[in-house]
DNA sequence: TATTATTACTACCTTTAGATAGTATATTAT
DNA sequence: ATAATATACTATCTAAAGGTAGTAATAATA
């Protein structure tokens, strides 16, 4: 019941373009500052660029940064970008149909939660992440 | 977002002993009833009968049966039976610590969701599932 | 135009969850 | 006792996520 490493280093990552936003950072510093694995930070980097979250530009003084703006990236947007969708109709026990007419044991238990979490994923924007010093990234 | 492999497969076999509890069953009819991978569900009887969750005996007339009332085994549980516990503390981003002092970026709009995910595994009892002739296990 | 700093691409390695195979051991009905 | 029917144990295979290595392509700048 947690994200995969993909999604969460894309979200951090994504979080530190957006507080740094003055300017564009290479793969290095991002490994650097936030501690990720270079070489996986490359891949995902060229991903989220196909998928038009950010813009990445070769040679000297390139470097990454936000195609658009923070405040119109869900975190929904990210995770559809690294090939984890919503998962909306997901049933939580692996069911490939599982609605109110034809539930699984856990369907009625399961869809409170699942709307938090769904809330959370198209409400929330990198905008509207806690950005203060102490904030870990 | 979702339980693993293992977990729906312990809640669907669990679900089912709690369903038809007049008798034992064997790996092999809880197999075919539930179309669950036979090898791979032997493995997981043999945990969750070690983890005291269900009684397992051998030969002729053998087969496994819920060691205790459906009523007094919450979904928590059986997660921490196969090992998955309940990360309370587990942070969505990853972090060793993160609480209201020290956040991660997304602390707060997680703590909803966590919540409710929280509640419902600590609530829910295999008594409590949803049971009757069209649901799916 | 040569150098340097960067992303992009291709291929492979590692770890872990999930799944399989074969054999040993226990129980019970006959 | 013996045969049949179970679980238990040990070892291995597979697929997918996560991670690494080396090289090619690109772009700014001196």
């Amino acid at each position: 019941m947690h994200f995969s490493k993909t999604a969460e280093y894309a979200i951090r990552v994504l979080s530190y373009l957006h507080r740094h936003h003055e300017t564009s950072h290479s793969v290095n510093v991002l490994h650097q500052e936030l501690d990720l694995p270079y070489k996986y930070l490359t891949k995902l980097m060229t991903e989220l660029a196909k998928k038009g979250l950010v813009n990445a530009s070769r040679g000297r003084e390139g470097g990454l940064s936000l195609a658009r703006s923070a405040d119109t990236i869900y975190l929904c947007d990210i995770l559809e970008a690294i090939g984890e969708s919503l998962e909306h109709e997901r049933c939580i026990l692996g069911f490939d149909k599982c609605d109110a007419l034809n539930p699984c044991a856990l369907h009625d238990q399961w869809v409170k939660p699942k709307e938090m979490i769904e809330t959370m994923l198209t409400t929330t924007t990198l905008a509207s992440l806690i950005q203060n010093k102490e904030t870990k990234l």
